[in-house]
DNA sequence: ATTATCTATAGATCTATAGATAATGC
DNA sequence: ATTATCTATAGATCTATAGATAATGC
């Protein structure tokens, strides 16, 4: 028995106010816009969220939770440090892939808001912990035995997270740019899932 | 004899809209701001520049040529391949660099606003060109003689664009999350710097 | 005379709240 | 009784324009 969907109108809100954030930002977003999405007054989402700042953290806490999170369970079951590397540059690109606003998002609302990232350095932080100190046990190890070349952690993390949100944050750009159809874009996600993969492999060699 | 510092309203306004626009982004800059930031009442914008939209549209255009354009002064003069690639990585990177914010301005202004990019395509579209022709000539002379891998021209400037900039695009929240002084960021950006020529550069040998 | 700058204001938002009414749970 | 939803509106913007005044160039 499948549980019931939630179709509560703070529900409701929550999503249309998702939609339109991650596509337009917070500042171009209004709470009528939101309302008419939701399907209801512009006064009930002040009666569920008060403000339309909390409104937006709600949501924005949830999403960069899931965007930063997501590691624990790929970087277990490791075999060799090449399909673990692999793997894990895999998995970030698909979570932006299956998320490609959130970059945008996460950018335009700690660029234009830096107080907010305070607010989620406890959320994130131990995750991005826990990841650094696997990927650094991992290159240890591979640069003693002398299969990859000396390279710190922190180096290489941010490549792979630069490779992979950069693409969606030009996405739209060069979508348009090349004037890619569907078909065509996600072939060009596609090689470049791959690319990035290749890139940071050949890098790595001794 | 110096030229003249041109110290009419109209640039001051300019001078007040780019930096506002390049901090805050169009939506979260006001008109009143604006003028207040330049010295004069705010009804003196519309008199130059008639609406926001359009004073936006100057200083955005002036921008995004700075920004794609400035290779081909930087592509004339090669020598060893290795010192080429090296060599436009570096400028595009010290181009970055000297306009931190502007990365997230054309993110911004493009993915809100799609329309701009048709604008900027016929100013932008021949510098990335001339830039594309020239480093597929090097790949193809390289990669026939062994002395990298293959690679398309394509991905290579893809790969380069996206370390540099994304960086950028996520500096202010590197530097809060990391609490790092200006003596302690302006290190982790030169040393990305070096690590991203190097990363690339590996990435190339066959 | 022409151009630059100002004051004042219209008209269109937008967020947030007060207070009325409808729906729900006991 | 309590919770959810609505209507109406206050108060604060914000952009753009009209029309007055000051500065400049001939």
């Amino acid at each position: 028995m499948p549980k019931e969907i939630d179709t509560s109108m703070e529900q409701a809100i929550l999503l249309a106010a998702e939609n339109l954030f991650l596509t337009k930002g917070f500042a171009m977003t209004s709470t009528t816009e939101i309302a008419k999405a939701a399907g209801c007054n512009q006064a009930l989402i002040h009666y569920y969220f008060r403000t339309k700042e909390k409104l937006f953290e709600a949501i924005f806490a949830k999403k960069a939770k899931i965007f930063f999170a997501d590691f624990h369970d790929i970087v277990e079951g490791t075999s060799s440090f090449e399909d673990a590397i692999t793997r894990i540059i895999e998995a970030h690109f698909d979570m932006v892939r299956a998320n490609p606003q959130l970059p945008f998002l996460i950018v335009n609302e700690l660029t234009t808001n830096p107080a907010r990232i305070e607010s989620i350095k406890a959320t994130i932080g131990p995750v991005i912990g826990s990841v650094y100190a696997k990927v650094e046990g991992w290159l240890e190890k591979e640069i003693s035995r002398g299969t990859i070349r000396p390279t710190s952690a922190f180096d290489l993390i941010i490549t792979v997270v630069s490779l992979n949100v950069a693409l969606f944050l030009a996405a739209p750009i060069v979508r348009q740019a090349l004037e890619l159809g569907d078909e065509d874009f996600e072939r060009f996600v596609d090689a470049r899932r791959r690319e990035n993969v290749n890139f940071i492999l050949k890098s790595l060699r001794p």
